[in-house]
DNA sequence: ATACGTGCAAATCCTTTGCAAGGAT
DNA sequence: ATCCTTGCAAAGGATTTGCACGTAT
């Protein structure tokens, strides 16, 4: 069976980029890492450990490579810092995230939920949609319990 | 009839913050064009249209006292700065953007039209909305005329 | 040989902060 | 006199860029 990986590989060099191994390295811990939101910085420091003479530019500029190839989404919560988020394999469309506003949990919605509101969009105002962000702030069911 | 701009200084003053000409003269200018999305930099060069004295810093420091007043929503569109939006009055929830991949124009959705979702959401993973953001990419009505 | 990719450092861009001075109460 | 606010300049943090050096074809 092939690969997360291999696929992503098909897309670099489907578009004549090269899998070299800082991008190699950069793409795995996207993929062991698939749960959170890294920053560049945050991918920088973990790629180090596997690549140690790695420099951060070169992760910068693998992630908006990855970026513009739709294999992450880059996105912005708010504080300052750009995410990167891999994109799910065969989802129409970019999943949701809760934030929460106490202690700075992203959670993430799977499930579409906008369809409706969509095609609302779309013949009232419209407009063809793309892609949305689509990002709730609050509070997470572990500060409630607190 | 009471005016918008009474109601900011009322805001202001209500948080015990004096309404001083430069605040007043960035307030002039969020309220003029409303229909836009400002940088800190825009406002500015408006603002010094008005008070040539101004300093960046200070409308900065404004941007962020009427941000935390709820007055403005801080957004950003991935285009590396902040923008700042004048909140609806009596409008519960923030209001959503459809930015054109085409032609970059921002236009807005007034209505809530995540009634539905919000209340999924609130159920199904037991998170507490505070506040959301919901941007449409794609294509405007403009663009597809052309 | 040629083209691509890299690391490093410098540069750039947006935003925040320190500080002395101005203004209101 | 005190407290808030300001403008300016400097600092800060995130990201991008220039460049000489590899490395693979």
């Amino acid at each position: 069976m092939e690969s997360r990986i291999d696929r992503i590989k098909k897309q670099l060099s489907g578009a004549s980029y090269k899998l070299t191994p800082q991008r190699e390295a950069t793409v795995r811990v996207l993929l062991e890492n698939e749960e959170d939101h890294l920053s560049a910085e945050d991918v920088f420091l973990l790629v180090r450990e596997i690549s140690p003479d790695i420099g951060l530019a070169t992760v910068y500029r693998t992630l908006e490579l990855l970026n513009e190839l739709n294999v992450v989404d880059k996105i912005q919560f708010g504080d300052g810092v750009s995410r990167y988020d891999l994109r799910q394999e065969g989802a129409a469309h970019f999943h949701h995230h809760l934030v929460c506003i106490e202690c700075g949990a992203v959670d993430e919605i799977q499930e579409d939920l906008l369809e409706d509101v969509e095609a609302i969009v779309e013949t009232k105002w419209n407009f063809i949609i793309k892609d949305h962000r689509l990002t709730f702030h609050g509070i997470c069911y572990r500060c409630q319990e607190k």
